[in-house]
DNA sequence: CCCGTTAGTGTATAAACTACACTAACAAAG
DNA sequence: CTTTGTTAGTGTAGTTTATACACTAACGGG
């Protein structure tokens, strides 16, 4: 059953850039093309906007369709809209930028991606249609708003030790911090809660473990207070 | 001559918030609808997207056409999907921002547009469809781009005093600020250049007019230093 | 029990932010 | 030409925040 409208419209899709990290680095997600155009070719997941679903819907649902996430972080970035952004038809994509717990999620590709696995996010494969420039401005979206919003959280286990926090914002901000002041700073925004219990399974002295306080931190917005690091 | 598609497609506009600054408070540009749904209703500027232009040109299209506006700063803002958001179908828009220097131009309604005018931005007159969310989002946007990138200079005549631009800042922001810690932070920032030039026709003692200097700043956020207030 | 590794802690110095009040300049009114 | 009204322009002291930096404690593994 085709449509039909008075003026040509453009293509309406979604695609999400899904950051992650790891001990070593900052990852993203990509699918493998199964289909042309770019086939074969590492691409964002994405897909097309339904008439009768929202921007944010839309990529909830692919993201997981393609890599069975669900429930993550996800927020709006940017809308591409260059005029060749894809080869066949003029195409118009709502970008977003998810943040997962690396190790909550199985991955696996489903439906239509042929394969899907996390990359070096500041090192990608070749990328379909304009994904590279894409991911750029998700990086640099992290990059800023990891600093006055507390997201990093999103991307950690739900307990959490001090140094693997400050490793996270190592990573995201691409330059070393010193723990002392790292630990004073963000102890001093009043949004950690110190739990009775510490790492398991290390050889060496194991760190306290604390988790995030979103009431805390709501209580504090409230006031006017910001998180800053 | 129709256009068939294999899936339905939603229509894709822009629309722009436009800001002006005067000497009481922060404007908005709004123009009355000529035609339903809202006719008569004041409505933010705004337009199809064409099958052969970005975004980007679209909005600037559309203030042309409507506005006569040329020449603005204009920077994306968010795209608002609600299935509902218009009445008549399905429609997703691109929200702009813009900044204009209110002297610098005369307003003329133009083609579709019945009347254009300025409103207080922070008590806006009941608006068509869902713009007065994107005013709202927009009018944050605002409040927390003009710390940390010098837009604020957009709003102001190119030669002004360090009075008017403080009045700007604590329009902006909504707060007061101390004249003295203004003045001494806002130099050390290091992007004004001060004229051979004062205030004309004032009845007390006239203050020394500065422009904003691009291109120190664009040397000084290369070698990473931020503006800042 | 020794080794290797990371956890956890304090202080001194420098930089930035805040609060605050007077004199200088100028036009207008008388 | 003197007075009045209005805004321009300036400095400092006190407080808070940021930075730089090094050792002991805890624990598992060999």
């Amino acid at each position: 059953m085709p449509y039909t409208y008075k003026y040509a419209r453009p293509a309406l899709t979604v695609d999400c850039v899904v950051f992650g990290v790891d001990d070593e680095d900052l990852k993203v997600l990509l699918i493998r093309r199964a289909n042309p155009p770019f086939a074969n070719a590492w691409a964002l997941p994405g897909g097309f906007v339904e008439v009768d679903e929202t921007a944010d819907d839309a990529a909830r649902r692919e993201l997981e369709e393609e890599t069975s996430l669900k429930r993550v972080f996800l927020e709006q970035l940017y809308t591409f809209s260059d005029v060749d952004r894809d080869p066949r038809e003029r195409v118009v994509s709502i970008a977003y930028f998810a943040l997962v717990r690396l190790g909550d999620h199985r991955l696996q590709a489903a439906t239509d991606a042929a394969d899907a696995n996390w990359f070096c996010a500041d090192k990608p494969p070749r990328l379909a249609f304009d994904h590279r420039k894409i991911l750029r401005v998700a990086r640099e979206r992290l990059r800023a708003k990891v600093r006055y919003q507390p997201i990093g959280f999103e991307l950690l286990p739900r307990k959490f030790s001090l140094r693997r926090l400050q490793h996270l914002y190592e990573t995201v901000l691409g330059r070393e911090m010193d723990k002392r002041n790292f630990r004073k700073k963000i102890l001093s925004l009043e949004v950690l809660s110190p739990l009775d219990e510490v790492e398991q399974g290390v050889a060496h002295r194991a760190a306290k473990l604390y988790r995030f306080d979103k009431a805390k931190y709501e209580k504090l917005t409230k006031l006017g207070i910001l998180f800053e690091v």
